[in-house]
DNA sequence: TATCTTTGTAAGTAATTACTTACAAACTTT
DNA sequence: AAAGTTTGTAAGTAATTACTTACAAAGATA
């Protein structure tokens, strides 16, 4: 399916957009990134575009595998400090990779690049969904809003977040300023 | 100050940004917009730099006039709806704007840039302080998350739906669905 | 009325963009 | 060992980019 050098590059052009922006990311600066010409890009990719959408389909699906693997518990509150231990996680460890999951700057007119972005949004959705939920049913969440109001809350927080950390060049520690924020969304949530 | 035609020319710079992205915003395309030759742009301004730097201070400081000239209300609750429905206004009646406020896509190397971006949060968060602080103080808030927490979750719930608009073509009424969105998060930070 | 300033046009510039083509070295397969 | 495939290089392409320059028309000022 994708093969490792594809993942290099896939992780250079990541680490592109998140250092300078859509605008630094060329096929010029990608190969330099990776060392060798112009010409060994398209050895792997047909083009800039097909990169940009293999790396969101990329971190789409690794995100859905990486919350599908999630072992389930019983409580809710835990479940969801798991689920977003674990995003934190991954984003720690592949910093480059949070432009390309939450900057609205890769939306352009450019309708597949655009599904792709919001298919990332509906798989976090997707995982969130259902630990919200039961912890309605069950009685730890509040009732007072939706759950669809609740994941509102949550996502648009951790967005800001990593925003934030991105703003700041990365110096903080994401995971202990991220589940500062998850916790204080939990104080407000918990019934 | 700002003349008449810089005004246009931002507009239009707005409107190419949200509608194509970065991408879509080159002085050939401006100079479309205007009905008028690329030449002219810089009879208004010096380089595209500074009419993106031109745009993102009209908009803070807008912004900033704004959120000032509110009449000052004893209620919290209601100082803080009328806040949103000030910017929900706003955004309403000039969509094109949306992505120099909220768009991390401007986010480049550009250190100007950047830290004009930062001032418009700024000012944001200068604005919401007050509110939720006297709020929290009258009891009517909750206390069981700090200021800043608070003002971090209103925030990214706020940002998450202008993103979602525009992600959706602006279809929707944003003063509606805005509302709706500062009505539930009022609803989990009452005291 | 004559001159100056402002704001537009037409036609350029050099630099950068995504992408291509001809060729060669290094593996893999036979 | 021979042949085929994969993956790289070197040197291009045409198109687009931000920006410039020489010129002209219109309005304001003298």
């Amino acid at each position: 399916m994708i093969t490792t050098r594809q993942k290099e590059i896939i992780a250079a052009a990541g680490k592109l957009l998140t250092h300078s922006g859509l605008s630094g990311l060329t096929i010029k600066n990608l190969a330099a990134e990776m060392k060798f010409t112009e010409g060994a890009i398209y050895r792997h990719f047909k083009s800039k575009e097909e990169i940009i959408l293999t790396m969101l389909e990329y971190l789409a699906s690794n995100m859905d595998e990486r919350l599908s693997g999630l072992a389930k518990v019983s409580d809710p509150e835990q479940g969801l400090i798991e689920l977003f231990e674990n995003q934190l996680n991954f984003f720690s460890q592949h910093p480059h990779f949070v432009v390309a999951v939450f900057s609205d700057g890769l939306m352009e007119s450019n309708e597949k690049i655009n599904s792709a972005i919001l298919r990332i949004v509906s798989v976090k959705m997707k995982h969130l969904f259902p630990v919200i939920f039961s912890g309605q049913q069950k009685g730890k969440f509040t009732t007072a809003i939706t759950t669809e109001e609740t994941i509102h809350l949550i996502i648009g927080a951790f967005r800001l977040q990593m925003f934030r950390w991105r703003a700041l060049g990365f110096r903080e520690d994401i995971k202990v300023s991220g589940m500062k924020t998850i916790q204080s969304v939990l104080k407000i949530i918990k019934a």
